[in-house]
DNA sequence: TTCGTCATATATCGATTTGTCATATGTAAA
DNA sequence: TTTACATATGACAAATCGATATATGACGAA
């Protein structure tokens, strides 16, 4: 799959039109937050090329006070050229954790710092969980698009699986666990 | 944490000596495979920055035909440098999935194309499981650190769910598999 | 009331990183 | 035999990140 910024942008405006902040919150906090990521430095300029090239129009849209929004809408070409980078194989998964770098090598941090990365990691993990949980709830209300679903069962399980292993390894989790629940 | 290659680089070394083409397999095939990668573009530069910087030592092994291997060895500096940044708490897991942003836009791709992904993905999952697997039956025998033991377990459990999770979703694989264990 | 900071909104820029190519050569299979 | 792969280093363009700059309004705290 020809995936880059660009490929991504047009996903996302493939089901909404957006301007470059939104876009960037969407990939955030969205669906999407859950296996991508980009930053604005690259984001601004694919919309701006794109815009070029005739795959996005550019509407600017008048605000008080802040600078106008621009707002891009994908057009049949854009489509086009995403469905031809779709339609190559994906690339495999590609994970990347500081926090197992971290465990591999904790030989060399001492016993205190090791269990506050644990503990941030047991966050992160149980955090992303309800974000899950919470879209679940709130998209059985509107669309709920076999893509989306398949999306964030897969999240939930993954995320379940590394959460359960990570509580049987240290015990000591569940008690906090445990705690906060009461 | 201070995560780049610098400090990847490091904490290969940290466990023995290796040229810039050793450290690229070991980080490609090694435990380090499952939660991080690196380019020779990155590497090399960084090995020649931390040998003038004193973080390591060089050492030029003649070879017959090949160009001379340079095998790099971390010295106590570098250590110092190493253990500094692991002493920051490790930023959260990120996860790229090109496969899921396909499943996302599904509506966008023929059937045939969409099965050949999940296809790809399954046979993509499989095997890393089974890299594991063979990872945990070699290192029995030889050293076995905590570290080590789990980071591979960490792998298994959250590839195994994602396994699991897309074989509940496509029925079709398990036949497969049932196939390919006759 | 002034101060900090958060949210909206766009954009640039240096630093980092990736991915591809170039350069050699030996081994082994098709 | 010629094609592919493994060893080995490195250069380089392109992509991407992360931090910062620029505005403004809202909201609460000192």
């Amino acid at each position: 799959m020809a995936m880059n910024v660009r490929t991504l942008c047009l996903g996302v405006l493939s089901f909404k039109e957006a301007s470059g902040y939104e876009l960037k919150k969407e990939i955030e906090e969205g669906m999407y937050s859950h296996f991508i990521d980009a930053s604005f430095g690259s984001i601004y300029p694919a919309l701006t090329q794109m815009n070029a090239e005739g795959l996005l129009t550019l509407r600017s849209e008048e605000q008080s006070g802040r600078p106008d929004k621009k707002v891009y809408a994908i057009t049949d070409q854009g489509r086009a050229v995403l469905a031809k980078s779709l339609a190559v194989l994906p690339a495999s998964n590609k994970f990347k954790s500081e926090f197992l770098f971290e465990m591999l090598l904790q030989h060399f941090v001492s016993k205190e710092h090791l269990d506050l990365a644990i503990d941030k990691h047991h966050t992160d993990l149980s955090e992303d969980l309800a974000k899950i949980a919470q879209k679940q709830l709130h998209q059985d209300k509107s669309k709920c698009d076999a893509g989306s679903l398949f999306v964030m069962g897969y999240g939930e399980s993954v995320l379940r699986a590394a959460l359960n292993y990570l509580e049987a390894q240290c015990p000591r989790l569940k008690k906090v666990k445990l705690t906060a629940a009461e």
